[in-house]
RNA sequence: GGAGGGAUAGCGAAGUGGCCAAACGCGGCAGACUGUAAAUCUGUUCCUUCGGGUUCGAUGGUUCAAAUCCAUCUCCCUCCA
């Protein structure tokens, strides 16, 4: 079974949207915000925590599942759920960051049959295509497998983001003829940096390919700015059917998740909150703070108090500064925790909003306490 | 009692006449991080009113110039009696 989106309500004053999308693994509420997991694990989180604090669905990748373990030894144990043991939703994305990220030289090694990249792990020449993408998918069996796109960074030249965005459409109809999933769906990627053109170009052609829903990428990438950013997403929304979801691809800082949602978006992944949670810093209402600073030392009240995490529940900033000086995992787990149900509770807070059309006043509150410093 | 080795910034440790306010590591302090090549990376770490000032166990000396050479002293380590 396909997943299936339902649209629930459209706040007033904005493009924000509340839903239900349906899964072979369970629903839930949109907008969301997906935890990500690139080697099939939330790094330092077991599947049952990620329960606890309320995360409905998470991200997985397939360039990493590729190298290790190898496509065909999750397909063995019968899938990435089984082999993970997490029974939630799975979305695992394509690769197409990789290419973003490792491969060196971009007009060489990205050609139109697929992407030259030496292994981070041990050198090796690989070759990946929107093909051999879209078949790992296929047998890591995830609910949700992206289309195998190029992420070109946003600071790239008009006529590079043309050819480039056009090249990802080609890979995307190349991928979806070979797909061949019945219990997974399959979503389109919008590219085209900062221009409008290029994102409307690029979303009416995906659009017409017909998924089961659309992401937007090539966001936050480089030194992209804000308002980069937002207009990326102003520019390819209003060609995106209502009726299918919409996700904006590595966005997951507090503020860009407001912003995102305003602007009509769906879903959201990052791994913000626990790569920032292992270098010791944490979100709180009134900003982030780094757990590491000496102010800490002596404070024995919870990361907020405010918070119903694990983490804010039991423990205190000064044990928790203890730990992530001292490189104990327990630190790191604490913080994934902390941040994690921190953007995950922001998102339950911005559907209640949306449905009482009242999602502007929530992103003022918002703003007014985190951006104060 | 005798013979040798050593004392360098918070700690460890380079440096043995000028390029030394002194490498490097640790520790400390701070910053960055947005579809995870990241439990990583960067900056900073004698004082300063940013002109400069005071340092390399202590004191005195040699020299245009000393952490580096000489003398004495203090403390530590090893071996011999």
């Amino acid at each position: 079974m396909k997943i299936k989106y339902d649209l629930k309500h459209v706040d007033k004053n904005t493009k924000a949207r509340f839903g239900i999308l349906h899964t072979n693994h369970g629903d839930f509420e949109t907008p969301i915000f997906m935890p990500v997991g690139t080697l099939a694990t939330v790094k330092t989180l077991s599947p049952e925590e990620l329960k606890e604090m309320g995360s409905a669905v998470i991200l997985s990748n397939t360039y990493h599942l590729w190298l290790r373990p190898g496509e065909d030894i999750v397909k063995k144990a019968g899938g990435l759920h089984k082999f993970m043991n997490y029974d939630g939703p799975i979305l695992t994305d394509s690769g197409g960051y990789q290419v973003f990220s490792l491969a060196k030289n971009k007009k060489k090694d990205i050609t139109e049959e697929g992407v030259h990249f030496k292994s981070h792990i041990d050198g090796r020449n690989l070759f990946l295509t929107p093909e051999l993408s879209i078949q790992i998918q296929n047998k890591l069996d995830s609910d949700i497998a992206m289309s195998f796109d190029e992420c070109p960074p946003a600071s790239a030249d008009h006529e590079y983001l043309k050819n480039s965005i056009e090249r990802t459409l080609r890979w995307a109809k190349r991928g979806k003829d070979v797909f061949n999933n019945e219990n997974q769906s399959l979503f389109g990627i919008v590219q085209g940096g900062p221009h409008e053109d290029l994102r409307k170009f690029s979303a009416i052609e995906t659009v017409k390919m017909d998924f089961d829903g659309y992401s937007i990428g090539g966001v936050a990438n480089d030194d992209e700015s804000k308002e980069d950013m937002y207009l990326a997403i102003d520019y390819s929304i209003p060609y995106l059917p209502e009726d299918k979801p919409r996700y904006l691809m590595g966005v997951g800082d507090p503020i860009d998740l407001f912003e995102g949602v305003e602007r009509g978006i769906d879903m959201f992944d990052c791994v913000h909150p626990t790569r920032l949670a292992r270098h010791g810093n944490a979100f709180t209402r009134n900003g982030k703070i780094n757990i590491r600073n000496e102010k800490f030392k002596e404070d024995f009240t919870p990361i907020e108090d405010t918070c119903d995490c694990y983490a804010c529940k039991h423990y205190t900033k000064a044990y928790i500064r203890h730990l992530i000086i001292s490189e104990e995992t327990f630190g790191a787990r604490l913080l994934s925790i902390h941040n994690l149900r921190f953007l995950i509770k922001l998102m339950e807070e911005m559907r209640v909003a949306i449905k009482e059309d009242r999602f502007l006043e929530l992103k003022e509150d918002f703003y007014s306490k985190y951006n104060k410093k």
